[in-house]
DNA sequence: TGATTTACTACACGCCGTTCAGTTAACGAC
DNA sequence: GTCGTTAACTGAACGGCGTGTAGTAAATCA
């Protein structure tokens, strides 16, 4: 039973990792993204402060795990809900994962503003790391979403900018043009424009600044969707 | 002399709090928002911290206030930018808006976070202050822009939902039917549309988002940009 | 001139991240 | 089964933080 010897420590290991995560997570939920504090994460647990340094080599460390596994599950909400729809139907497939993201972000505010805000005074994401990770497989997902609306979408295009594969980083480029081989650079940026006209409201909305003036947020959101979508030539 | 009466006093307390404000800025400019602290500002100053509580009750009151000037500067880079354009020119100048935004958040990337993020944790905006009523301002701006274009624009819209004026704060609501008597409640909702349009990028640009994957988010806005103005049926 | 308001210091409290010497318990090898 | 090793954890410390409060000294007002 040889595989039985990295068992017990290691177990016990990945457990109490685990449980500083969920508490993280938990503290993070009422009270924000800045009610994480390794003193409350260790009194929460029975430990003193200094114990968690076995785990993360620094509280940024387990914010960046934190913003890690958040955004996969982002993603994999986002993922799942397309998954739902036909690839046939691409408007649809683009819907469903605008909502989806919509939801995750309403259903998790505080993540939200981890990934996508300022966590923490002073913290500052890693070049790589799992965070990174994540938004790759996002943009993926998006990268997907726009190359099924390629062929209409090239047809609505204005005068943009002629984009070359020099416009972006290598790293992106190669995982482009390994995925989806047919698409031309302009359709990357068609992708960031896509994730930006996602991300501008829901961004609003978390942050409060579309309270203060509209009572159904959801009906803004979903009319851009929805413009968003034909201005790709789908129809939905 | 009976107007000279408030000076000396009044003049150094005026002096002194915007000295705090200059500071206070000034750490924000290098350290993030996070580096604003009470005691960073009162040594830059050579006092102690408690003597700023003086001018401001509290570090959050600081922060309200620092918020509502920053924005107020924003605003204003924009209405003086759109306002170089004819008026004539509908397209021009929501162009010109939104190429002044994104240029003062570049120019000012921690003032953006400390707007449109989460400053500081647990700061809480009160929900009215210098914040909102730049913001009313700068809804204001962008209401111009949507009602000169309202013509063409809705000609291009598409099935939106039906909007009243009852799906959006009170306060909103009185301030446009002000301003722009004309308009009708669907024009709200698309105002807010263009500005989660003009957010979206902007916000992952200065958050570092896109840094990872172009070289050129500047065309990639622009792009958008550009898109965003044809959507609303008029010409550049 | 005397009373009062104001700006400010000094100090205290409890929070935070981080470090480090020392203790305890589990582990692997013999 | 015992022994050296390693990992988890404690407890105390350091410096920094926001926030109060008591007291002082100066400017202002009557």
């Amino acid at each position: 039973m040889k595989e039985q010897t990295v068992s017990r420590r290691a177990r016990l290991r990945v457990q109490t990792s685990d449980e500083i995560k969920t508490i993280a997570l938990q503290l993070m939920a009422d009270g924000g993204p800045g009610a994480i504090s390794l003193r409350a994460i260790a009194r929460e647990m029975g430990m003193t402060a200094g114990a968690i340094y076995s785990y993360f080599a620094t509280r940024d460390d387990l914010i960046t795990t934190l913003i890690g596994d958040l955004y996969t599950s982002a993603v994999e909400a986002g993922e799942s809900a397309r998954d739902a729809v036909p690839p046939t139907d691409a408007g649809g497939r683009i819907m469903a994962w605008a909502r989806a993201m919509r939801e995750w972000a309403l259903a998790n505010p505080e993540g939200f503003r981890l990934i996508y805000g300022d966590p923490v005074p002073g913290y500052h994401p890693p070049e790589d790391g799992p965070g990174k990770a994540a938004e790759l497989r996002a943009c993926t997902g998006l990268l997907g979403l726009v190359a099924a609306a390629w062929p209409t979408a090239q047809a609505h295009r204005g005068d943009d900018r002629h984009y070359d594969w020099a416009d972006f980083t290598p790293g992106l480029v190669a995982h482009a043009r390994e995925e989806f081989p047919d698409l031309p650079p302009a359709a990357l940026a068609l992708t960031m424009r896509v994730w930006g006209r996602m991300h501008g409201l829901m961004a609003l909305e978390i942050y409060g600044h579309l309270r203060t003036l509209t009572h159904d947020p959801a009906s803004v959101y979903h009319d851009e969707i929805r413009d968003l979508i034909t201005s790709l030539g789908l129809t939905l």
